[in-house]
DNA sequence: AATTTTGTTTGTGCAAGATCAAAGAACGGG
DNA sequence: CCCGTTCTTTGATCTTGCACAAACAAAATT
């Protein structure tokens, strides 16, 4: 196992008060772990007897219905951790991490957890943010469903995917990486061919351009109008 | 103010394993408020500078979305904590707290909570695991609205309601606060219209029986049926 | 280069449920 | 007891978006 570097964590908010050896500590526990595009980090239902930290990568939480589809309740970019059901005192992860596309994380056991919470200052804190904010966006989420219509729902998730991951190119803003309409169905609650129908027409009006498994944002503004008309 | 007794908390699990004294001293902190049915505790936006428990009554967390209609996330059933931004590290209740009926909460100013957390064993970690359930109910509450039917959101619905709250009668379980089909629909994100004519149709088919602002499950395992179909 | 796999587009018919409209029933206060 | 308010029911109509189907296109695999 290579060393790794303590620069490797010290920009992340839950480390970036801490001093160096702090930090070497911390990664000496920490084991690093590539993982292809499109693989299960760790599913629902496992002992959470691991908490993970994404350096590099996209991971989506993503949750199976009983009659098996898949729904993606979170996206989380790097720098963010997850898998941290040890925080909320469960024993098993309540969904599954899927890479988005080549990803590397680190990982730790769960039981150092409390360790880390007791000792880091700020770790606690920078945390407990973090779920706070992913509760936030979850309540967004749900009355959106409950409210918004297929459109609005669908205007509302690219701009979100934009402003996580958007990268600027001369076209306009893309995001950067694959995205199917299936995943877009699957974040919005609808099927793929409402999707494809609507970004097609989208891509008429000069609001988008897609190729397979990627999109650019033209026109901004003209979604943000879609989402509340 | 009344002394309070130590008693009221003892049995709550944030508090259960702490000593006579302890609780009184968190209670000499506390101040307790009773609310009649249907006004807001504390509305979305507010500074958070208070954090409840709710000791008696039934309390909703609502939101509003920017066409003016709620969305009902959450229901606190009494013995637990809500407003517990702090916790989170907000400054500002992302939600607003309506009770459903009349209500008695105690209240403690926010900035007693980084005591509590250190002080008393197991405040901490009980109250991190409700954040988890309410994360994980919500989780559920996405996937559910991305896949399931009017049909089978309200079935869920009443379901999760009556293990909640249920109170069994002769004819069956009641849901013993006062609820109108627009609260479900609120909580399904389907219309009231809707939600009149499935229940009539239930009560055709001898599953539920309901009067005004009142339901009664007479036969949940149908209701269970109609989930999964 | 041929073949398979995976992702996308598009058309058509249909059904679920929203919307509009109106009236009836239960309750609460004077 | 009456009246206004709130809650519920029911019908008629209309829209949305889902199901099914078929074809196409780009990538991956051989």
């Amino acid at each position: 196992m290579p060393k790794l570097d303590p620069s490797l964590l010290s920009p992340l908010p839950p480390f970036s008060r801490l001093p160096r050896d702090q930090i070497s500590q911390i990664l000496d526990h920490a084991t690093a772990k590539r993982f292809d595009a499109g693989v299960a980090i760790f599913d629902e239902g496992d002992a959470a007897d691991r908490f993970f930290l994404l350096l590099d990568g996209y991971v989506r939480v993503v949750r199976l219905t009983p009659a098996g589809e898949q729904v993606i309740a979170l996206h989380i970019p790097s720098g963010q951790l997850f898998g941290i059901a040890k925080a909320l005192q469960r024993t098993t992860y309540p969904a599954t991490a899927m890479t988005a596309v080549e990803s590397v994380v680190l990982c730790w056991p769960s039981r150092l957890w409390d360790g880390f919470v007791t000792n880091y200052d700020g770790f606690a804190t920078e945390t407990y943010k973090t779920v706070g904010d992913r509760l936030g966006e979850m309540h967004n989420r749900i009355a959106e469903m409950a409210t918004l219509h297929v459109e609005q729902r669908i205007a509302n998730a690219l701009l979100r995917l934009i402003n996580q991951t958007g990268r600027k190119t001369e076209h306009g803003i893309e995001i950067d990486f694959p995205i199917t309409r299936q995943d877009i169905s699957e974040m919005t609650g609808t099927t793929l061919h409402t999707v494809s129908r609507l970004l097609s027409a989208w891509q008429k009006d000069g609001i988008v351009e897609s190729r397979r498994k990627h999109i650019v944002v033209k026109d901004p503004h003209r979604l943000v109008i879609l989402t509340d008309s």
